[in-house]
DNA sequence: GGCAGACGATAACATTTGTTATCAAATGAA
DNA sequence: TTCATTTGATAACAAATGTTATCGTCTGCC
């Protein structure tokens, strides 16, 4: 899983080889909940295979934030970082195989690598991108329609149009199931 | 203007000075234009007096994203950084005495000043706040009704309800001025 | 003072979106 | 297989929101 990334990190085999060995390999079914609401989350997770979903309960509705695949890491960010209870609920929607690292284990390995200018660069970017992203995200909302949301989802993340089922994609672009199905049934009529 | 913060930085004399030195104070009319869509930006403003608004066109529409009033910095922030084109307008609403200090002397600060931990931390925790504020903003999009967004408003940003024209706060809403009139009629309506 | 432009309220109508209900197809478990 | 569950489409109606137009008030400017 992380010998892909060996090259990328400027470190002694026997740092890495500390690194690595900090992550905890699982296999888990789909609608798996990896972080509760409410719960302070103490676990940071890396996608091998699968998929995952973060939402919310609003007044008993569910409300997707954010899908995340192969590679990417996922936490109740502000609740691993700040230690508050998780206002979010992070679920599995494929089988999937994780690794997971503790926030103690993650706090130690960033204490040692800050020393290093091209890593502490490096987290700094991740952050600047994240904030850019949800920036964009942000305004999708404001500018668009959902017809337009749904759309840029198909050229932006066709994973997610492809994988995910269709009533956590209408929660996600914030519409109702319903609307989501007249929204792809007018695109079908309009290109015929 | 700067000497309320004096205290708040572990700087020396000399330093501070040749820092604050590198801001410059102007007074501008209402409705100035401070960066203009597409410019990269290379100046970030604080308001001493006055109040800012950060919007972009779509498809001949106003639609803002951010105000800004006494004592907050402001700038085409992805364009500041990353030197692209700016793709928002940062306009004043209010007469406004504002200070700007240039890219150049930022970076120059900023590299001075990263071996001093206490206020790298500060930096780091800025951006992270800001991705929260964005992450809070986004959310009351997906789950929350026009009118309970300008209820929150009301509640959270009072400055924004009171000093900004109704139909920039329509355009920050995401609504037409005619349904924010609409919400406010029945609000009142509802009180009485 | 008078005038133009900005601002905001309201009405009438059009469009979008949500809600509820029903049905059909796919999927998964016993 | 069979049955329950999940998923998605569609119709009918209700509610929310946008659009256009009109009017009144206020403000700044000459």
């Amino acid at each position: 899983m992380f010998d892909q990334f060996r090259n990328k990190f400027p470190l002694t085999d026997e740092k890495w080889n500390e690194y690595t060995s900090c992550f905890n390999r699982i296999e888990v079914p789909a609608k798996t909940v990896l972080i509760e609401e409410g719960e302070v989350s103490k676990k940071l997770f890396i996608i091998e295979k699968g998929c995952i979903r973060v939402w919310f309960n609003n007044n008993g509705k569910d409300l997707t934030s954010q899908f995340f695949f192969e590679n990417q890491s996922v936490a109740s960010i502000e609740s691993f970082i700040k230690k508050f209870p998780s206002p979010v609920v992070v679920e599995t929607i494929e089988p999937s195989v994780l690794w997971w690292i503790s926030k103690n284990d993650v706090d130690t390995i960033l204490e040692e690598i800050k020393e290093i200018p091209e890593l502490r660069d490096r987290l700094i970017n991740m952050l600047f991108q994240r904030t850019f992203d949800y920036m964009k995200h942000f305004f999708s909302f404001i500018k668009d329609s959902p017809t337009q949301r749904y759309l840029s989802l198909i050229e932006e993340k066709p994973q997610i149009v492809q994988r995910v089922p269709q009533h956590y994609i209408a929660s996600y672009l914030g519409v109702s199931t319903v609307h989501l199905s007249r929204i792809k049934s007018k695109l079908v009529h309009k290109n015929n």
